[in-house]
DNA sequence: AAGACGGGGAT
DNA sequence: ATCCCAGTCTT
């Protein structure tokens, strides 16, 4: 009598759980909408772009979370919007105080680009965001992610905003081996959502998927299945494969460059470049430097000197900085020159750069992190 | 489709 | 050392 009640139990769930294998990917994300938004209520992070989502707000914020992490932005967001409270401020922010408010954060085409939608904003749409999908994506360094998060955070329009969380936590929930990589998948992935996502409370479910593959469904180590409300639902944690979804193609590994970089003083004054304004740190000062590991002749030659204009000069020692595609391997030289030699106007002239007062280098110019390892010997 | 574009924290 | 982050733009 007992072992028939247990077959039939048994029997039943095998049941319930071939249906559970069947629900089609639109069905399945539905029914994860409901315990997802639960769960959000009660988690969501206090972050400051959330006490008062303003368009503007959730713009700056984010263009800043781009390719980078909460904690990163935090600080960054508070001074910004503290000193330009909104677009027509941040239309009217000069240049160069605007890369030193970016200072450190990376990419920073995403700063001239804010900079750029705002005085579009001004121009084109009387000093607000446009309040459309399409019109938010025609802004520079609005793209569908972002397009998304503003249309949907601060609009409340039902577009997905597909990031690197929603592809991993979607992903998992359906045991999709797709190479998440791939554009065409995030374009699919961007119609699935598109389908079967809320209508009414688009600005959280976004954020509620973003929050979860932050806080639960994580890239690197062990998801936390155990606390996640998706579990039931979730194909991977079903077969176990969490450890083998997403599916991603290594990516290349980055080309090694010399650098020799210089640390030049003259007086109270020290030797910065404005980098050109497209490429690498583009508009960012730096400290001269070229390519190779250069011998003290070729020093001279490159900054257009001679010995006997030099006061002190000394090897620094290697440095090493890395960016996500290339990697500098850098030496150094301090060179200190004649005092009376940088009164010469034609000698300043033929410098690699311009010698300016000690103290302002440090608090007017945006100077990268890659030049950390020798602005010490510059400024202490 | 592939590469350029930063910096830092976690593993 | 490698991964990867609330991606976008250019080639």
């Amino acid at each position: 009598m007992e072992e028939q009640i247990l077959d039939q139990l048994y029997a039943d769930m095998e049941v319930l759980e071939k249906e559970n294998d069947m629900l089609p990917p639109v069905k399945r994300i539905k029914e994860a909408s409901v315990p997802l938004l639960q769960w959000y209520r009660r988690h969501a992070r206090t972050l400051p772009w959330r006490e008062s989502p303003t368009p503007y707000h959730v713009w700056v914020s984010e263009i800043m979370l781009q390719q980078t992490r909460v904690e990163a932005v935090k600080a960054y967001y508070e001074r910004f919007l503290a000193e330009l409270s909104d677009i027509q401020a941040l239309a009217d922010v000069k240049d160069e105080r605007l890369m030193k408010l970016w200072e450190g954060l990376g990419y920073y085409n995403r700063a001239r680009n804010l900079k750029r939608a705002a005085e579009e904003a001004v121009l084109t749409y009387g000093g607000k965001l446009p309040d459309s999908y399409e019109e938010l994506l025609k802004l520079p360094g609005i793209g569908s992610y972002t397009a998304g998060a503003v249309a949907s955070i601060a609009y409340g329009i039902p577009v997905p905003a597909v990031d690197g969380n929603v592809l991993r936590v979607i992903s998992r929930l359906l045991a999709s081996t797709e190479d998440i990589l791939k554009p065409s998948l995030k374009k699919k992935m961007e119609e699935l959502l598109t389908e079967a996502m809320p209508k009414e409370n688009a600005g959280d479910f976004n954020q509620a998927l973003m929050e979860i593959g932050a806080l639960v469904c994580i890239p690197n180590g062990q998801p936390h299945c155990g606390e996640c409300p998706l579990r039931g639902l979730c194909l991977s944690n079903r077969y176990q494969k969490t450890d083998s979804i997403p599916v991603k193609t290594p990516k290349k590994s980055r080309r090694v460059q010399e650098r020799t970089v210089l640390a030049v003083a003259c007086g109270s004054e020290v030797l910065i470049h404005k980098r050109p304004d497209k490429g690498l740190l583009a508009g960012l000062y730096e400290l001269p430097n070229t390519e190779g590991h250069l011998e003290k002749g070729q020093v001279y030659a490159y900054l257009g000197i001679s010995e006997e204009d030099i006061l002190v000069m000394e090897r620094l020692p290697e440095a090493k900085h890395i960016f996500s595609h290339v990697e500098w391997r850098m030496t150094g030289y301090y060179i200190k020159l004649k005092e009376e030699w940088g009164k010469l106007r034609d000698s300043r002239d033929n410098l690699p750069g311009e010698l300016v007062d000690k103290a302002d280098a440090e608090s007017r110019y945006a100077l990268p992190g890659a030049f950390k390892a020798y602005v010490g010997y510059l400024f202490h």
